[in-house]
DNA sequence: AGCACGCCGACT
DNA sequence: GTCGGCGTGCTC
């Protein structure tokens, strides 16, 4: 409105000239991390000249917040009267026009307040100042004290120069105690460190490891889409084993030499101690990493190096998304097809598409990269939005698993049990040969029902619809939608027999425990998110895997991520139907997905590697595709059932959920909204019906499902629909744009 | 999100 | 007679 528009504004273009006009009152709009419509104008003070991006502290209500300059012009519905001043500018880097224009898109795309979609970039901001590290370094001269062993360890640790307190915890192994008691004496002067140095910048030309000529090809696609300079998508398409990740590692090198940043996105930042040692294979260094819970001066350290552009590669989570890149160059989502991608609380976004979207709006390349793309990456190859560049076949002349059926209708394991004869026998033999062999079940827990034999009564969580899942391990019975745990019952709550509850079904303890008394002189490693907890362990089991330590593997989907294994021969699945009850849109791509991943664990160096899945179904297309490896015809079949009905991502979807303290209000919610549901070509609205999860931490849910022909987009209507139902106190209605889960 | 204001139960 | 429960409303 006042200020005419620069490509980078910043705080210190005021003094380049740029005067506000005289007279009317300036105000600026100042988006602020609440959930409101959109920005506050607030009156700029006399001598500010604040800019769009700037951070700024205002009041509000009797408060002081941090809010972030926005787009003009300002909305100016708030008369001048009412308008408050700004309290002042922060001393940080200004928010990026590019991640501004992230927070309205995400905010406009998902239907989210862009207020709470500020905190996101927010976060990631080092809001506030740098403090400088200070440390301990020997007085000098010493004073005079008694030396004791810890004192003296701690004057070793010091003796090459001044460390920081928790370095020299570390270093010399004594307790704060005992640094106390030497500061106080004189012994230790404090000292302010050095910054810690930024991260070394990887060298583009570090020799790395061979490539195929497949490789090789792959590389040059994706490296001539940086070169380019412009926006674009590149699908990185190759079976598990054939070496996406260091063909992408040559685009990001191709970016380097440009002086470009690049960003990766990976599923699970806890489990990438291994993609980290490729990275560093390639490189030389380690790239800058970044997830949620980095401590808050690696947080700041890694942000501020970021905006510097002196970490030249980020690897990270979703969040990552959000971080000030000058010059990105390349954005990479390894595993594309991952369902983990989707944030599903809070802001509800698939951050595959945000970093297409982030791409975009710096002109990036993007490659996403999956031995299993999804059908949405799929469809927008062939609609010529994406570029595709194909791996074949696997590195270094590894073969591709040999995948086998066992039909547990012909063949069932003993009652009770879960591991059925052919696999038995197939385990025992790559044991025998001193290989190791992998149990995959995608399920926590002992067992997932525990019944009553005398009554029928089936342990149920009291707050969701859903079983409650025996922890022998822990002794409870626990949702695992709600967290809510009980100690396993001696009687039954319903009749009260003794001794009646029995387990029902598999989970990854009971088939350990199995696999435990069929195999007792294997050494056993259970793979699980609640047995690997953080980085370290993740790291450590995958050590031992790769150091022989142990024989059997027995793991939930965690497994599935893209570890090497190079003595893993034998990959069972415990229950391959398991994923495809349930009705969900994806059920069997993501099945076929996960199985495929869970696949490629084995044979991955020159032994072959053989694959068992167990099914009660055979002739089911996932089971068929999955034996035939012929993933592109089922991804054909999946297309073809999707079209006609215009399902994603043929057409549009957005979920409704209307949930409620009683299931009369959540009907009643329900049914209002049901009866005000646009309509017209091409546009069709589903339900209202139970929600799969009806009740969900003592809500009661029901759903909607807002589908419309791929030219008509879902936003407006969805704006207009929720507009014309009034908002009923104690119902909320929240909104999935592109669910991919359907719970 | 905070932090008010605002009307109904157990206590200095 | 008050202190305090959190229901709803507002913040440029």
């Amino acid at each position: 409105m006042f200020a005419p528009r620069r490509k980078h504004p910043n705080r210190n273009a005021a003094a380049q000239g740029d005067i506000l006009p005289q007279g009317a009152a300036a105000r600026v709009p100042v988006l602020l991390p609440f959930p409101f419509a959109g920005p506050f104008d607030y009156r700029v003070p006399a001598g500010m000249n604040p800019q769009p991006g700037d951070v700024v502290l205002v009041p509000l209500n009797r408060r002081e917040e941090v809010g972030v300059v926005w787009d003009g012009p300002a909305d100016g519905s708030v008369g001048d009267n009412r308008l408050r001043p700004i309290a002042g500018l922060l001393d940080v880097p200004p928010m990026r026009p590019d991640i501004r224009r992230l927070v309205d898109w995400i905010a406009a795309y998902t239907l989210a307040l862009p207020g709470d979609v500020l905190p996101m970039a927010l976060r990631a901001t080092a809001v506030t100042a740098e403090r400088p590290l200070t440390g301990w370094q020997l007085a000098d001269p010493l004073p005079e004290l008694r030396l004791t062993e810890a004192r003296r360890r701690a004057l070793a640790a010091l003796a090459n120069g001044p460390l920081s307190g928790s370095a020299l915890l570390a270093a010399s192994e004594v307790s704060a105690g005992v640094v106390r008691g030497m500061a106080d004496a004189g012994w230790l002067v404090p000292v302010t460190l050095a910054a810690a140095p930024p991260f070394i910048a990887p060298n583009p030309e570090h020799p790395g490891p061979t490539l195929s000529p497949d490789q090789q090809a792959g590389a040059q696609a994706l490296r001539a889409a940086v070169q380019a300079d412009e926006f674009s998508v590149t699908l990185l398409e190759g079976v598990t084993g054939s070496g996406k990740t260091e063909v992408y590692l040559e685009a990001i090198a191709e970016a380097l030499r440009h002086g470009r940043q690049a960003l990766v996105l990976l599923p699970e930042i806890a489990l990438s101690s291994q993609w980290l040692e490729r990275f560093e294979k390639r490189f030389g260094v380690a790239p800058a990493i970044w997830h949620s819970d980095l401590t808050p001066r690696t947080r700041r350290l890694t942000w501020r190096a970021v905006a510097a552009g002196q970490a030249p590669v980020v690897v990270g989570a979703r969040s990552a998304l959000f971080l000030p890149f000058p010059a990105l160059g390349l954005v990479v989502v390894d595993e594309e097809h991952e369902t983990a991608f989707k944030q599903e609380d809070g802001v509800v976004y698939h951050a595959r598409d945000m970093a297409i979207v982030r791409a975009r709006l710096c002109n990036a390349a993007a490659v996403l990269a999956s031995a299993t793309p999804s059908l949405e990456t799929l469809a927008n190859v062939e609609a010529g939005r994406y570029r595709r560049v194909h791996l074949p076949r696997r590195h270094g002349g590894a073969e591709l698993p040999e995948i086998a059926l066992i039909d547990l209708r012909i063949t069932p394991p003993e009652r009770g049990r879960f591991i059925a004869p052919p696999l038995v026998a197939a385990i025992t033999d790559t044991l025998a040969r001193g290989e190791q062999a992998m149990l995959f079940l995608n399920r926590r827990g002992y067992a997932p029902l525990t019944l009553c034999r005398a009554c029928g009564h089936r342990m149920q969580c009291p707050h969701c619809t859903a079983w409650l899942v025996e922890h022998r391990a822990r002794r409870v019975l626990q949702c695992h939608h709600c967290g809510h745990s009980v100690p396993i019952p001696s009687v039954c709550p319903e009749c009260s027999a003794v001794n009646s509850l029995t387990p029902i079904g598999p989970g990854v303890e009971r088939v350990t425990e199995e696999a435990a008394a069929l195999f007792p002189d294997a050494r056993l490693l259970v793979m699980a998110s609640d047995t690997l907890i953080g980085p370290d362990a993740a790291a450590q089991a995958a050590n031992q895997i790769s150091d022989r330590v142990v024989d059997l593997i027995i793991g939930t989907q965690i497994v599935a991520k893209g570890w090497h294994f190079p003595h893993l021969t034998l990959v069972g699945v415990v229950d391959a139907d398991l994923g495809l009850g349930g009705g969900d849109l994806r059920a069997a791509e993501r099945t076929v997905q996960l199985l495929h991943q869970v696949a490629g664990r084995a044979g991955r160096a020159e032994a072959p590697g053989r694959v068992l899945l167990q099914t009660f179904s055979p002739e089911h297309k996932v089971m068929q595709a999955l034996l035939s490896g012929d993933f592109n015809r089922f991804m054909q079949s999946e297309a073809a059932e999707r079209r006609p009905g215009n399902w994603p991502p043929y057409g549009r979807l957005a979920a409704l959920i209307v949930s409620a303290d009683t299931a009369d209000a959540a009907d009643i919610a329900a049914r209002a909204l049901g009866r005000a549901a646009p309509a017209g070509d091409g546009i069709m609205v589903l339900g209202p019906a139970p929600a799969p999860l009806a009740i969900l931490r003592g809500r009661h849910r029901r759903r909607l499902l807002l589908k419309t022909r791929r030219d008509i987009a879902v936003q407006p209507l969805l704006r207009d629909w929720l507009a014309a139902v009034p908002t009923t106190r104690g119902v909320r209605v929240d909104v999935d744009v592109d669910p991919v889960s359907f719970l």
